[in-house]
DNA sequence: GCAATCACG
DNA sequence: ACGTACGTGATTGCT
């Protein structure tokens, strides 16, 4: 017998919905949108799943007004409108759903218990088959029969209902469950009934008489006032009855073999729950039990335990396995080479009696090609000849990419474990069996041998081949060798800066305790508000959150900011939040990351960001302060090597002068040929006057119209940057557009073809796929044209950064120079720079970034060289 | 584990 | 009428 379940997708929304909404507090993604009565489907049918263990599933959603509205204008009056906070969940449910592997079905005119209704019948009708509704929803119960049973939901468990439990609770039935309705009515569907008839009368009625039609046959032989009020009500009975009749021929294939459940499509699931920010999902899905798959690759390979008994002949894949997160600490356990003649483990121990195979001259290709270089690098080992870089590729193809590739390789049917799975998390770090470790490593490099030529397609058909292996591949060598190189950091400095640091923050703290008479945690933003806004009584200058009773008060250098002529604690606080942002963060923090040989190595990572930049971690080293005096001395701790001087070169304005570029705005492309101050020029533009009698307000005004700019401007964006009010920044921004009428186009095209192809593109052809343009709810859309107005000038001046790196990397090591690249921060680049090469270095820098690429602007860079970073910028 | 905050381009 | 600038990472407090 198979078993099918059938799901009311309306029913469970809803539910979930009304569960978890209260007082407009529904639980929303950091872009605002609504996800709760999505979490509660997603949780549901998880555990309806494991549950059930069900071969076919479908779901039903209702769609548009139905037939019965036509029969009964007032059907389902009662009802409010669907708030508008669960209507736009609806549609990503249906994604979610369909990622999670299941069929769902929509028909215009009918319900969802019409559609479940019609394939009850078929299961009813097809002796094979099994079915199991499933819904909260009585009126569903008149389905049942010895075929098909409902697992009716409750608060917290279930009731399963088959035909003898139900004909146990009610003493008919099931399909006189509509007589029984059209009897005692429905309040909640409007369904009227018999007037005075609930449902002990209803029930005692058809235990008598057995059906709605007898009843009334016999009404006559009956007396009383019953009677009388049956046959009052009696076209009221029948057209309850029509209501209340669930539908089984619905205009639906109900083929059950297009309904069966093939279990989870990892990749796009994730990718949802990424959107939604179900975080905690995501870490608890479990492949294998949820991942059914038909095409599972096995795989016959061999732990070798001797060099000399390998033999490869042609090009190879290779993948290491690291036992650890962080790949500039993690030990190497061993590698893993798949090509089509073979397939080994090679643990660690034995690869280093004669690694000679990493620099043969076979084409070799990888899966984060930065990590295998770095750990190789930690034992004095390099790699060579590696064309083809799959991380790489497949982000290329598409920005969410993960780490971990298992994510990659399930998602085409390569059932493998996640690296969580097999070696468990960050914190409970295990070692599996070897056997276990070799297969799934050697499945790794197979994926990456297998699949290599279906992403040199993809790349191709999208025009990328050039942005792979011209920009991206070379890339991975830089990026390398500046994680591997590192910083130098005078760690004494660090320590003796922390000291002073440390004291002031006692001495503030004990002075911002006096002031308001009592001790508490300056760290703590809910501590800090009571303080501030109850027991200091300072009015809290925007309207608290009314239902939030725990964070009523944002504490915010904004809020802040508004607040603090009215009490002097509140500049000791912003004192107070800079020093510990400069000590736990930038002193402690970066103390802990310096390696025995006394440098931070950063990660650079190449593959994370959805514009092309590059992003640093462990630590982040493109955040470390600059804006203001105070922070700006941390600096002073990035030093350079013996003999040496550090250099930094940067771009000057170089998103505005891609905008300039991409947008042919005549009158910026001028102004930047003519070397002016761009935002002065603006600003002599938009007000009207000659440069040379524009003042520093007009300028500041116009650098943030021309920041704005490269943002998606918004009135209310700008008006917060200016500290302006709305309509005055609207008219800014209109004056802006009027003055350059070629931006506006820009501007709008832009947003059109975004809109028209579902992408846009950066200069190299890196392509972004922004599918918030399609979503219906406004906010997000627009959130997604401001990633299409933004991401072609941040990502193409990422790639002029990108292209500039490969190219002085090279041309370094082609004049054999020991002069070293150490760090990027998105438009300024950070060299080592031996004394008796600065002037070649600094030649080199500058002729590169500046001709690397040709605008229609030209490009500039400003360089400044000293004892450390602080002196250097 | 998430929200709030703040560091950078 | 809606809520609001683009792209990141680290730390802290709190559930």
């Amino acid at each position: 017998m198979k078993k099918v379940l059938l799901i009311d997708g309306n029913n469970i929304l809803f539910r979930s919905y009304y569960a978890t909404a209260y007082n407009g507090n529904t639980m929303k993604n950091s872009k605002g949108f609504p996800t709760n009565a999505i979490y509660g489907l997603i949780n549901m049918l998880n555990k309806i799943i494991n549950e059930e263990n069900p071969e076919y599933v479908m779901i039903a959603f209702d769609k548009g007004k139905t037939f019965r509205h036509e029969k009964y204008a007032d059907y389902k009056g009662g009802r409010g409108e669907t708030p508008d906070e669960l209507k736009v969940q609806f549609p990503v449910a249906k994604e979610i759903v369909e990622a999670m592997g299941f069929k769902y079905f929509e028909i215009d005119n009918y319900e969802a218990d019409d559609i479940i209704g019609t394939f009850a019948k078929a299961a009813t009708l097809n002796p094979e088959y099994n079915a199991t509704i499933i819904s909260s929803d009585k009126d569903l119960l008149q389905l049942i029969n010895d075929e098909v049973e409902v697992k009716l939901l409750k608060t917290n468990d279930s009731i399963r209902m088959t035909r003898s439990e139900f004909i146990n609770t009610y003493g008919i039935e099931p399909p006189r469950m509509i007589d029984l309705k059209a009897l005692m009515g429905d309040a909640s569907d409007n369904i009227p009934g018999v007037s005075g008839v609930g449902e002990k009368t209803a029930l005692k009625l058809l235990q008598e008489y057995g059906t709605l039609g007898n009843l009334y046959n016999n009404v006559d032989k009956m007396a009383g006032k019953l009677k009388d009020k049956l046959i009052a009500d009696r076209d009221k009975a029948f057209m309850s009855y029509d209501l209340a009749t669930i539908y089984k021929d619905v205009p639906i294939d109900t083929d059950f073999s297009k309904i069966k459940y093939n279990g989870i499509d990892t990749l796009r699931y994730i990718d949802l729950l990424n959107d939604l920010e179900f975080y905690s999902l995501i870490k608890k899905m479990d492949i294998k039990e949820n991942n059914i798959r038909e095409n599972v690759v096995d795989i016959d390979y061999k732990i070798v335990n001797d060099m000399d008994s390998i033999n490869i002949k042609s090009d190879f894949s290779i993948y290491v396995e690291l036992f650890g997160y962080n790949y500039h600490k993690a030990d190497i356990l061993g590698v893993s080479i798949y090509n089509k003649e073979v397939s080994y483990y090679i643990p660690f121990d034995v690869l280093m009696k004669n690694p000679t195979i990493l620099n043969s001259s076979y084409d070799k290709y990888t899966y984060d090609l930065k990590k295998l270089i770095y750990a190789l690098s930690r034992h004095h080992l390099s790699i060579s000849n590696v064309s083809f870089d799959m991380m790489v590729a497949s982000y290329i193809l598409n920005q969410t990419i993960k780490d971990d590739m298992s994510y990659l390789m399930n998602n085409n049917g390569y059932k493998v474990d996640f690296y969580e799975q097999e070696f468990g998390s960050e914190a409970k770090l295990h070692l599996p069996d070897i056997e276990i470790i070799a297969k799934n490593a050697c499945l790794k490099a197979k994926f990456i041998y297998d699949k290599r030529d279906e992403f040199l397609k993809k790349l191709e058909e999208e025009n990328d081949l050039n942005l792979f292996s011209k920009l991206e591949m070379p890339l991975v060598e830089v990026l390398a060798d500046m994680e591997i190189t590192g910083i130098k950091v005078d760690k004494d400095y660090l320590s003796q800066i922390g000291e002073e640091l440390k004291k002031r923050i006692e001495s503030i703290s004990e002075e911002i305790y006096t002031m308001c008479g009592c001790e508490f945690n300056i760290s703590s933003p809910k501590q800090l508000g009571e303080v501030l806004f109850e027991k200091l009584g300072i009015h809290y200058p925007k309207r608290a959150k009314k239902d939030d009773e725990k964070n009523k008060y944002l504490t915010s250098k904004e809020i802040l900011d508004k607040i603090r002529h009215l009490h002097p604690v509140v500049s000791l606080i912003e004192d107070y939040r800079m020093v510990t942002k400069l000590y736990n963060t930038y002193i402690v923090g970066l103390m802990e990351e310096v390696g025995e040989d006394g440098r931070i190595h950063t990660i650079f990572n190449q593959t994370l960001t959805r514009t092309g930049r590059l992003s640093s971690s462990n630590p982040n080293l493109q955040n470390i302060p600059v804006r203001t005096e105070e922070g700006k001395i941390i600096r002073k701790a990035f030093i350079p090597e013996d003999n040496s001087v550090l250099l930094s070169s940067d771009y000057s304005q170089i998103e505005l002068r891609v905008f300039a570029h991409m947008s042919n705005a005549t009158n910026m492309i001028e102004a930047f040929k003519h070397g002016f101050d761009i935002h002065a020029k603006t600003a002599s533009d938009i007000f009207g006057v000659p440069i040379d009698q524009v003042d520093s307000n007009m300028r500041r005004q116009a650098k943030a119209v021309n920041f704005g700019i490269l943002y998606g401007i918004s009135s209310f964006g700008l008006s917060e940057d200016l500290n302006i009010d709305i309509a005055s920044a609207k008219r800014f921004i209109d004056d802006y557009l009027d003055t350059f009428p070629s931006i506006r186009e820009f501007m709008d095209k832009i947003v059109e073809n975004a809109h028209r192809d579902g992408y846009v593109k950066t200069i190299m052809n890196r392509k972004r796929i922004i599918d918030e343009l399609k979503n219906k709810n406004y906010m997000i859309r627009s959130s997604g044209e401001r990633m299409a107005k933004n991401t072609p000038v941040q990502g193409s001046a990422a790639d002029i950064l990108k292209k500039a790196m490969i190219e002085i990397y090279a041309e370094f090591k082609k004049r054999h120079l020991k002069s070293k690249m150490l760090i990027q921060v998105h438009d300024e680049l950070v060299f080592n720079v031996l004394k008796e090469e600065e002037e070649e270095v600094e030649n080199i820098i500058v002729d590169i970034m500046e001709n690397t690429y040709k605008l229609n602007v030209p490009l500039k860079v400003d360089v400044n060289k000293g004892n450390n970073w602080y002196e250097a910028k």
